[in-house]
DNA sequence: TGTACATCAGTGAACGCGCGTTCACTGATGTAC
DNA sequence: TGTACATCAGTGAACGCGCGTTCACTGATGTAC
């Protein structure tokens, strides 16, 4: 801390000129990154404040509305393309697999990763109490591709035939207890995830471990 | 909303005299109530204020010092007297099994009782930043009572032998991951959660289906 | 070419609110002499 | 028996703070004539 930090402002280096004609809507963009970054830290997105977000992008807090009915039409904007955006990276991590397996695990792997680099956020969508208002229905459709996963897998022959939304809700049950429990409670002393999931894989679904 | 009704303050019929002299105690177990009671409600220790439970109370803010320091030792107490009744329930859910298969389903459907009449309680429990900060340690005492009594159906030849360690955790991952989805998304169609816990007894601990 | 006007992308002051915490206090009840 | 004093269980006013939201505004840039 020296003199030129002021306050708890970041430094914003160009202290961000107005956006020029037509180009408004990129404020939108900036605002919901900045909501996405404090989301990340806070890990609760009550603890979320419209005016910190205006503080993290270097607007007055009033424009904001300018893109935003209220609070928590950001904070739902937000939290949509952040799960859009971990829905495309999941979808991602199938691609190039060499069987249903393999894919099923790259799906899961990726959660994996994403909900370690980002559990603030891991949080809040899990656990956000938007979720009981209904205003998070884009989650369905990850649960639905993850099923269809599962079945394909069957399909092959890579796992016993049988239930497989049932088999996708166990699987998605457990996978979202580890990282859950693992988020919650970074410093306990947990064993390795993967081999966790490969457990599961095994025990829930009936894939073979991997070598 | 009548004229009886003033504001948001709860009728409360005797308006709370002061404790006799030697019961000053008393004050502090009714605060740790009203701030479960509440936490229930928010489901959120964040949200929870200090002036709030003096009201829920019906004392002056101020005499929340009397017995905690600040209002994060307050919330901590709260929580650790809710898990200790937790536990001390649990632990009651296995008396008068007729086997040790018997008695870790007993400690099982307790949590799924419990976390059905308090998910708010629940989320608070698993879910506070409480649990980061390290200040939720009497947590680990319930996950090694668990793993005994899984040991105990492997000594009993109930369950296949192996490492009650690694079993303990996979099933109380899964019933986390299973009351926690149900707990934040209480609106979405879930499958009944017991036969959901059958499965993982079956598959995970290897202890056959009920009949 | 000039100029009036509309539009766009924001701003700054102000509002009322609930919060955690501090401080000096009150008033009933017990106790020492 | 009286009375001074200590203790106990709590109170009420006040502080500074950050919050969501409102309102009237500013000033640059484009466009119609």
């Amino acid at each position: 801390m020296d003199a030129t930090t002021q306050g708890r402002e970041k430094a914003h280096p160009a202290p961000r000129g107005r956006n020029a004609r037509g180009q408004g809507e990129r404020l939108r963009a900036e605002i919901v990154e900045a909501a996405l970054r404090l989301l990340e830290e806070l890990a609760d997105d009550q603890a979320l404040s419209l005016r910190a977000v205006a503080r993290e992008v270097g607007i007055a807090a009033t424009s904001v509305y300018l893109h935003f009915a209220d609070r928590d039409a950001l904070v739902t904007a937000a939290l949509e393309q952040c799960y859009a955006d971990l829905m495309r990276a999941v979808d991602e991590a199938e691609e190039g697999a060499a069987d249903p397996a393999a894919a099923l695990r790259g799906r899961i792997a990726l959660v994996i990763v994403w909900s370690q680099e980002h559990p603030g956020l891991y949080k809040v969508l899990h656990e956000s109490t938007l979720n009981r208002r209904g205003d998070m229905s884009f989650k369905e459709e990850m649960s639905a591709r993850t099923t269809a996963a599962i079945q394909r897998c069957m399909d092959a022959g890579l796992a016993p035939a049988g239930d497989a939304a049932a088999v996708s809700l166990d699987l998605r049950t457990a996978l979202h207890g580890a990282v859950s429990l693992r988020v919650n409670q970074p410093d306990a002393p947990w064993p390795p995830l993967d081999e966790q999931m490969e457990r599961f894989l095994t025990k829930l679904v009936g894939i073979p471990s991997a070598p």
